[in-house]
RNA sequence: GGUGGCAUAGCUCAGCUGGAUAGAGCACCUGCCUUCUAAGCAGGCGGUCCUAGGUUCGAAUCCUAGUGCCAUCACCA
């Protein structure tokens, strides 16, 4: 029973027999550092009724707390706010209770229950960028704060294979591409179908320029310009299947899979399930059609289908086309109902997509729960705030992206360079080291994108790079070296971790501190995984870990000549090494032996 | 114009269902390495919580209106 629950009930049987009155609930909050105490409960709302001076109440409760509840070992009132002292022996039993958990704070996955959380859907006509990342990191993230929150999770993606973005880099690789390949160029398969992406565009532009200096209407250039005339018709007979153009479409996608695969790789994200849109594009016109009949749609007499959403505050939306083609939200439809079919046990689904498409994820949620799915109360847009550079938004045709590959080698760099300048890594071979920075470099990077609330939109300054310092990834990776260099010392010294812990020795305010925080882990993952907010896990982390350092800085842990109070440190630290690497695996971080 | 999101220290961000004197990091200034890793610790400086009303014993937090920035409102994805 947690000490919320005990104190609950306690202060309301105090009011009971003191005031006879009945409180609807208790509220309670942690101390604040600058008074004594280490749970507070709050006067004020009792005033409703109780009658009376919430200082007074305050003290005859807090008597009555500390004479009838083992736990309350002293109080104080200060205002309307009762702070009460919880016994050492109190949080002692506490860490007695979790010490030698390996899982502490992990929920054992259910067997009902499954979420699909999709996530980083590329399109693969470029390489990721530091918007992806992102992405990835967010979907990566909170599929594993939900697993370990209790849920199964299926980690899924869609990538978006078919379509006129990647008809024309195909385009502008038959035209200009002389055969070049991966393999001939040297270069990642995305990397090298990116860079036709690019060249279609300069052609496309160079093509509008010539028409209208012929004296062609700009709109209509645009919409005209021969080569993407071509791209279109290309396009079209993908549709119809036309070998030389499906095959070309599979080797360029290929190459593109590959490049993307050695990004996952080195971004440490993985998924269970691949979707490909060129297989799911067709499907949702049944159920489109289905719903027409049932009346949830309705036909314009052009014999396009649309829902109307007024009533909810919406719009209309389109859901076939007149022509009978799907859009995106028909594909999103099925798609959807693709996917419960593929996993009957799942009970929900979050969609990692950027904020821009808020509206069609509400649109999309709402249709799904008007053809009435069960499922459908269970959807979350996992929407987060763009990634934008000073000079505004990232444009890949334009060439202002920051890459995710070369983001990662520069990310690694910084670690390499700060490490050699540290120098403390003589006993590390050459590839220790080299694993280390790269676990760094990228530490530093997914901390610095995962603390930040993700419906926020980040600034990223490439010339300022990403801190290794204060609130980072990486003073969190070297606070957990730290503690395991106490570990092997411990080790090498034969302190006995068996040693029982007692309840008789004194806490010093540090080691309390320390458990108070580690107390709240298993809560702050049920918030974050209710949130779907990595943020919560990387602020929680962050405050353990200052919570140590001020500990690890003020008071000796190994110097400890009381044997008893030594093996308490050490437990103590070794937990909290523990929790700081479970909580980083939720951010998909890893921790370092050394550093 | 309609809708949605955001606005907190010079900069980057916390602030849970309303609670005490609004917290961190960076930057700047002071101290601390013959003692467990100084990527650290201790302290200082720094605030009109966008503005104006309202609800409340109590508002950064809730409500209304306004301002600014961003997104969105296509038979695009």
């Amino acid at each position: 029973m947690s000490i919320h629950t005990i104190l609950e009930t306690k202060v309301k049987v105090a009011a009971r027999s003191i005031f006879d009155a009945e409180l609807p609930s208790v509220e309670f909050q942690p101390t604040r550092k600058d008074f004594e105490g280490d749970i507070t409960v709050v006067v004020f709302p009792m005033l409703r009724v109780l009658k009376g001076n919430p200082v007074q109440i305050g003290e005859q409760l807090g008597a009555y707390l500390k004479d009838e509840v083992a736990e309350v070992s002293g109080y104080n009132v200060v205002k309307g706010f009762l702070n009460l002292v919880i016994s050492d022996s109190f949080y002692l039993d506490f860490f007695n209770g979790i010490k030698d958990l390996s899982d502490f704070g992990l929920v054992k996955e259910s067997a009902k229950d499954a979420i699909m959380v999709e996530y980083s859907s590329p399109n693969t006509n470029k390489p990721l960028h530091l918007g992806h990342i992102r992405n990835n990191l967010l979907g990566y993230s909170v599929a594993e704060i939900l697993k370990a929150s209790g849920k199964k999770v299926y980690k899924a993606q869609i990538i978006n294979d078919r379509g006129i973005h990647i008809c024309k880099s195909m385009l502008a690789w038959q035209r200009f591409g002389n055969g070049e390949t991966p393999e001939s160029t040297g270069l990642k398969g995305d990397k090298l179908v990116g860079n036709y992406y690019v060249a279609f565009d300069k052609a496309y532009k160079e093509e509008i320029a010539q028409m209208m200096a012929d004296g062609v209407e700009e709109k209509v250039a645009v919409k005209e310009a021969p080569i993407l005339l071509e791209a279109q018709e290309m396009l079209q007979k993908w549709e119809t299947g036309d070998k030389e153009v499906v095959s070309l479409w599979k080797k360029m996608n290929g190459w593109v899979y590959k490049g993307f695969e050695e990004t996952y790789k080195n971004m440490g994200v993985d998924f269970d399930k691949l979707y490909y849109e060129s297989n799911t594009y067709l499907l949702g016109k049944d159920f489109v059609a289905d719903g027409l009949k049932r009346g949830v749609f309705y036909k314009k007499d052009d014999g396009s289908v649309w829902i109307d959403l007024t009533d909810e505050g919406l719009d209309e939306k389109i859901v076939l086309r007149s022509d009978g083609t799907a859009v995106y939200m028909t594909q999103d439809i099925g798609t959807a109902i693709q996917r419960v079919k593929d996993y009957p046990d799942i009970n929900g689904m979050v969609y990692t997509v950027g904020n821009e498409q808020d509206y069609h994820f509400k649109v999309l949620f709402l249709i799904l729960k008007k053809l009435g799915f069960s499922w459908a109360e269970q959807l979350h847009h996992l929407s987060y705030g763009m990634v934008d550079l000073p000079s505004g938004k990232m444009k890949s045709r334009e060439g202002t992206v920051v890459d995710a590959d070369d983001l990662m080698v520069d990310m690694t760099a910084t670690a390499r360079e700060l490490s050699e300048e540290l120098g403390k890594l003589e006993e590390y071979s050459h590839e220790e080291k080299q694993v280390l920075y790269k676990m760094v470099g990228l530490g530093a990077l997914k901390y610095y994108l995962l603390k930040v609330d993700p419906k926020k939109r980040i600034l990223f300054n490439p010339e300022e790079s990403v801190d290794f310092q204060g609130n980072t990834g990486p003073f969190i990776q070297y606070t957990y070296a730290r503690i395991q260099s106490i570990l092997r010392k411990a080790k090498d010294t034969n302190v006995d971790l068996s040693t029982p812990l007692e309840a008789t020795e004194e806490l010093h305010p540090k080691e309390k501190e320390l458990i108070k925080q580690l107390q709240i882990f298993p809560e702050t993952i049920q918030l974050a995984a209710a949130h779907y907010s990595p943020a919560l896990i990387a602020n929680y982390v962050y405050d353990l870990v200052k919570e140590f350092n001020s500990f690890y800085q003020q008071i000796s842990i190994l110097g400890e000549t009381n044997e008893k109070q030594k093996v308490l440190r050490v437990q103590l630290s070794k937990k909290v090494s523990e929790v700081i690497e479970s909580g980083f695996r939720l951010l998909g971080i890893d921790v370092p032996e050394r550093m």
